[in-house]
DNA sequence: ACATTCCAATTGTCAGACATTTAAAACATT
DNA sequence: AATGTTTTAAATGTCTGACAATTGGAATGT
């Protein structure tokens, strides 16, 4: 089954792969155990050190998990949608840092996004999603919250509300468009004032979540989506400004 | 920099992680270059080849490259939307297949996404997007055209609907949620007159699309949902008529 | 100035050893 | 017979040292 190789760069690259595509194949299933890495070494025809290479591969994906002692030996992993978060969260967050994407484009995805989830939201809302809302909402009022806390509060919230549409699936997608964004997010400084304002917003999404309202909520989610471009252009003008005065000094 | 290692299984997990966590904090650079691997195994306390299993840890997330040669080594990769795609379907497809996810949730995840891109697609479709959904409409109205096929032009379809809507991280949340699909809609046999039906919907769409109407595209978009639910549901019930006549034989 | 050769650095691969972990088998005790 | 202890074997984790392959730059020759 994974004799055949496509010759492409390295040993360790190209079986790493092979098992890739069985096990997305569905040729090797889960919990299946894969043979030791020296028998695995012989039938590729590599050393043992190449073989753990591509298996060091297929761990970091998530793909194996390898377990020591006898009967131990390289498994195949049920992949849970909790495994996936983290690094979907951190391919995301790398794309926004290293392609320079837009703060505009970037908040209009998150937005789209979460623009999907609310007719659903609305529709099955559960008691604990709409506590977490709440209680996030709560954590925003508090004086002498960083900027970085209200931040996560405010990822924490949309969160929930992403949640709340009791979609597995979506949430997966979702949750790395609004979480990526946090860095960027951090960025602005909040005043007492513009806190005030996505609190009200933020109460009236839930208050519509509540009511099965997904209109008002989206409205809602609108207004919000509107303010924050808002924000983001007043504080990138202030940052001009800052540039300039340095470039004076200069 | 990277000294401090979190004591947390094995070592080349360890060191990758510190590596990565550098990486995300913007401590290294893109296109940085990192020790040699020697180098790194003086540092870290630990041989060449933990050095490596980490290294290839990296790579197989597409975080490092690697050079060989004088002046080569491992690099920081800019990690592009492109570099980032196939590793987000596979992920997804991976996560549908093994988690008995139901018909019915991806496919909801799957409209709900695409109707996040509607209204930005209708507001800046470019020519060239709507030749691609016209030109994947034309492909399935050939006769003869397997199932495969037609899903895979259907994907195409959908994808090229999601890239109109001009916002790459949008498109790289949601383009997993499609190609994810494809496995569970090849199980689906199509007759003629399901995909004379899908194709008007595709159509609709894209006129819509066309006309900067993005209601009726909604519109469009919900009924093709609808009648993709009633799809599937003919597809189980007849399973399960299967399976019962498979019993009384048994 | 340009082409060629050589060299040194670096990754890729291999072989063999030892350390560590773990479950099961073998053994001893009650 | 049941239970607790020791031994053993299998497997991964790590280390060491070696060599192959690649590649850019330095040295050399024309």
């Amino acid at each position: 089954m994974k004799y055949t190789l496509k010759p492409n760069g390295e040993l360790s690259a190209q079986i790493a792969l092979a098992i890739q595509d069985a096990i997305v194949a569905g040729t090797l299933l889960v919990d299946e155990r894969l043979p030791s890495e020296s028998e695995l070494g012989e039938r590729f025809g590599v050393s043992r050190s190449t073989v753990r290479e591509a298996l060091k591969r297929l761990a970091a994906k998530n793909l194996i998990r390898t377990q020591r002692g006898a009967s131990g030996g390289a498994f195949i992993n049920r992949i849970s949608f909790e495994d996936a978060y983290p690094q979907q969260i951190t391919t995301s967050t790398l794309l926004l840092s290293m392609n320079d994407v837009s703060f505009e484009t970037a908040c209009e995805a998150r937005y789209a996004a979460e623009r999907a989830c609310i007719p659903l939201a609305a529709q099955r809302c559960q008691p604990d999603h709409l506590a977490a809302m709440r209680a996030e909402i709560h954590r925003q009022k508090q004086s002498g919250l960083s900027d970085e806390s209200f931040c996560a509060s405010d990822v924490a919230f949309h969160r929930a509300l992403v949640d709340g549409a009791g979609n597995a699936v979506l949430a997966y997608q979702l949750v790395s468009a609004i979480e990526s964004m946090q860095p960027l997010m951090n960025m602005i400084t909040f005043s007492e004032r513009d806190r005030t304002t996505i609190i009200q917003f933020h109460s009236d999404i839930a208050d519509a979540i509540e009511t099965h309202d997904a209109t008002r909520a989206e409205a809602a989610l609108a207004a919000l989506a509107n303010y924050t471009a808002t924000l983001a252009d007043q504080f990138r003008a202030k940052r001009e400004k800052l540039r300039q005065s340095a470039k004076a000094v200069d």
